[in-house]
RNA sequence: GCCGAAGUGGUGGAAUGGUAUACACGCACGCCUUAAGAGCGUGUCCCGCUUAGCGAGAUGUGGGUUCGAGUCCCGCCUUCGGCACCA
């Protein structure tokens, strides 16, 4: 008997749907829930991608043996529908990003359908609807109230041509990516959320959450938590002074000159009349230089002498105060103490207008020697030149001075992030509307939270013209009343980053319903906080700020406080799938496969296996179709050993140990996400039956470890040839006996300095350790290669080996 | 430059510090077929020998710890990912 995979899996796929078999029940218990997370996708214009669903079948493997494990599992999908892709494309064609955007999701829904997916479709959600962007813009609102939401100026990529903000990927070389037009940077007013008001606790609660360490690591350095102290540096000849904030004082006798960035408001008043031309010239200059270009470290230092000097408290020298571009406003006060002995960026700078550089860390060739060229510039070490702080180490060193400097008053102690604020505002249509309004007598005021959503209007213009597309509307602005004092106003146009809407959509979706809250207590009482959350790529930026926004909730007591601090327990990233070339999937290099390219023909049983088998699920591997076609010849041998129960087998120890070992390694290997291990181990358990027989137990559980991977074949042969009732999916996880999954016959390694040179075939009866040497000393080989040397010692592991050491 | 991950057959990969190369892919030969395909079987790291076997070597590279290292420690090389003038 053939197997139609085509005829089969549509079957089962209808029967599931229309028996409701991943519906959740309100019956089910509440203290086995758990909740298995997809991040959710973007549906882009691209089709969905065999990589994409790498993940999703991983989390689809889990949810399903995690069901069969008797806990009532909360498995949702959406859409991530906003979006400027979906603008661009507008922009291009004319096709209004809401068709387009929802044509996508059709494409996307049916390619996830088809591959067997256990979701539980009845808890959509997409960001595009205001049934879902309402509690958006209501959580903007709730900021807001808290003083996490202000307002100020910001500069954003501006194409002058175009006359359009650029996101940050629409700037290619600091060229709009559209009309290669130099893109300058032009300050607007912007909404912030004041993400660093929590810097600590993001970095305090990823010790108690179960993710890969590079994960944490990545989200630790993108906080960038680093202490420092602001030393004020006295100008001469006037009342003023410079502040610069260092996270490196003990250098600070090796301190020659001062540095400020062009933009610091400093510039002005420290420049001297001789300088002023130079100065001003210079400073526009940088205005319009991109900040690709700044940043680009191969760019020689530039600067200007601004005509004054600052004093160092330390030893009363004189710092010349410099102006220049590689000083950045946004870090730290905008001003550096120039240490061109052990910064390379100062020395750099030193180098290039002949500033003074003095040493005072003793270089690693042990040279106390005057610095003259950049390798030798060194950063930690044994301090010298430096008085109370000689001998002492940097790491030491840095404490001490920040000590003194306290005590002297001359400095302050303060901590510094990498971490900004989280610039919300995007000057575009395709995204939630800020939903504030400004009133000329009270100011930006939220919206009335029972006037919520501020539609995002359908009449407009998405092409650029210089200012926010939804400004162009004509309905937009009707009516809009301050809801502080009822007075005409006018509402905020830009809309909000679409990563708002993906920092909360996990909540939403255990209450995608509800129209009268973001989502009731009791729900996320009973399936928050997410226990598995799987996806990859982007997420340094989305985990923070989603655990960010989960952090706020649970502060203002929107969720239970018993369910913690943190949203996503554990987390795994998938790799990337490599197309057949070893290159990234591309439509350029035309090597894309998708679901659609494999399933007609293999199945999506084949498809599933394939992609758990190829290897370790966190890691990168390319597609291979031989590959695929190998794995359609497993499960024809699996279906083939099911329609023939040709010999049986009764009471056989071995197929029943390794019945019990196979089960165990499955088990563990789903907990763990080593599904190509779990898979290999199936596969050995089949050559076995197909070559020894078969028993009806064994075939039974066969049907259920294969079931979350291959869960079409496996319902077919559940309810058509097992006879049992439907569905295997609703059936129970089989478990093992430890006794039963060791071996009872252990061959025992024979080894004499580590070499193996004979084994020792026990069965079931225990041996001592004293009988297995005697033994072991009848063995031929054994003897030829202790020879004449004496044994020395005996290892000896139970039921692994037996090592002679001579040596 | 900094941070992170990884280097094992022709290929994807497996291996709680305990017989490296499981499970697959590919390839070769054979069986079955008029034939092709499918299916099934056998073989497949490398060198040597007195070749049903035996012995030596091999997990990027050089050291170290250990009775024993792919696995742990130190140095170097290469590849991939992230950040990048962050003071």
């Amino acid at each position: 008997m053939k197997y139609k995979h085509n005829e089969i899996e549509k079957k089962w796929q209808d029967k599931w749907e229309e028996s409701g078999t991943y519906r959740l029940s309100n019956k089910l218990s509440k203290e086995k829930k758990k909740y298995v997370l997809d991040m959710f996708p973007y549906p882009s214009g691209a089709t969905m991608h065999v990589g994409h669903l790498e993940g999703y079948i991983g989390t689809d493997i889990v949810s399903r043996y995690l069901r069969m494990n008797g806990f009532s599992v909360l498995h949702p999908m959406g859409w991530d529908a906003f979006g400027l892709p979906a603008e661009n494309y507008a922009i291009k064609t004319g096709i209004h990003p809401d068709r387009s955007t929802h044509q996508n999701i059709e494409i996307f829904k049916r390619q996830l359908k088809i591959s067997g997916l256990s979701y539980d479709w009845s808890h959509e959600i997409d960001t595009s609807d205001p049934d879902f962007y309402r509690w958006t813009q209501w959580l903007f609102i709730q900021l807001f109230k808290k003083g996490l939401a202000y307002k100020k100026k910001a500069a954003v990529n501006w194409c002058p041509k175009d006359e359009t903000v650029l996101a940050n990927e629409q700037v290619i070389n600091g060229k709009c990516e559209r009309c290669d037009t130099d893109v300058v940077q032009k300050e607007l007013d912007q909404w912030f959320f004041k993400i660093t008001a929590y810097a600590d606790r993001l970095i305090s609660g990823l010790k108690r959450i179960d993710w890969p360490e590079e994960v944490k690591l990545q989200q630790k350095k993108w906080i960038g938590k680093k202490e420092g102290i602001i030393i004020k540096y006295k100008v001469e000849d006037s009342d003023f002074s410079v502040d610069c904030w260092t996270s490196r004082p003990d250098t600070n006798f090796g301190a020659t000159f001062i540095v400020i960035s062009p933009e610091s408001s400093l510039v002005n008043k420290l420049t001297k009349e001789k300088y002023k031309k130079e100065m001003q010239e210079y400073v526009r200059r940088c205005q319009n230089t991109s900040k690709d270009d700044r940043i680009s470290e191969r760019r020689e230092k530039t600067g200007v002498f601004s005509g004054s000097y600052a004093i160092n408290d330390l030893n009363h020298e004189r710092l010349p105060i410099w102006v220049s571009d590689y000083v950045l406003t946004e870090v730290g006060t905008g001003a550096v103490i120039g240490v061109p002995g052990h910064d390379k960026r100062d020395f750099e700078f030193a180098h290039t207008f002949g500033l003074l550089i003095k040493r005072v860390i003793v270089g690693k060739d042990k040279s106390r020697l005057p610095i003259t060229k950049i390798d030798q510039v060194q950063e930690e070490g044994k301090m010298i030149n430096s008085e109370f702080l000689d001998g002492f180490s940097t790491k030491k060193a840095i404490s001490k001075m920040m000590d003194y400097l306290v005590e002297k008053g001359w400095g302050k102690k303060e901590t510094h992030y990498h971490l900004r604020d989280w610039l919300i505002s995007r000057q575009r249509y395709w995204g939630a509307p800020i939903p504030m309004v400004y009133c000329e007598d009270c100011g930006w005021q939220p919206i009335s939270e029972s006037d919520l959503p501020v539609l995002l209007p359908k009449d407009v213009d998405f092409l650029p013209h210089g200012d926010s597309p939804i400004a162009r509307s004509k309905e937009f602005q009707k009516n809009v009343k301050c809801s502080k004092c009822g007075k005409s106003g006018k509402r905020e146009v830009d809309t909000m980053d679409t990563y708002v809407d993906s920092s909360w959509y996990f909540i939403r979706f255990v209450d995608s319903k509800n129209q009268d809250q973001f989502a009731s207590l009791e729900n996320t009482s009973r399936w928050l906080p997410v226990d598995i959350y799987v996806g990859g790529g982007h997420v340094v930026q989305h985990l923070l700020f989603a655990r960010f926004f989960w952090k706020f909730l649970y502060d203002e007591g929107l969720i239970d406080k018993k369910l913690g601090d943190e949203p996503f327990l554990r987390l795994k990233a998938p790799g990337w799938i490599l197309g057949p070339d070893s290159r990234k999937m591309s439509k350029r290099w035309g090597n894309v496969v998708t679901p659609d390219d494999i399933i007609p023909k293999f199945g999506a049983d084949v498809l599933r296996l394939y992609e758990m088998f190829m290897g370790p699920f966190e890691v990168v591997k390319p597609w291979s179709i031989t590959g695929v076609e190998g794995m359609d010849r497993f499960l024809k041998r699996v279906w083939n050993l099911f329609n023939s129960h040709k010999e049986i087998y009764k009471d056989d120890k071995n197929l029943q140990t390794l019945m019990h070992q196979t089960i165990k390694k499955v088990t563990n290997d789903i907990e763990n996400f080593r599904y190509n291990t779990a898979i290999s181990s199936i596969m050995q358990y089949v050559n076995f039956m197909r070559d020894n027989g078969v028993d009806n137990e064994s075939l039974r559980v066969l049907c259920k470890l294969l079931a979350p991977f291959a869960p079409h074949m496996m319902e077919e042969v559940w309810v058509n040839i097992l006879k049992e009732k439907f569905s295997v999916h609703s059936s129970f996880w089989p478990k093992y006996e430890e006794k039963l999954a060791k071996n009872s016959a252990v061959s025992l390694v024979l080894m004499v300095d580590g070499h193996p040179r004979g084994e020792l075939s026990l069965s079931g009866v225990e041996v001592s350790k004293e009988e297995i040497i005697d033994l072991a000393h009848k063995n031929e080989r054994v003897n030829k290669a202790i020879g004449q040397r004496k044994v020395k010692n005996t290892i000896y592991i139970e039921r692994k080996l037996l090592n002679f050491v001579t040596k």
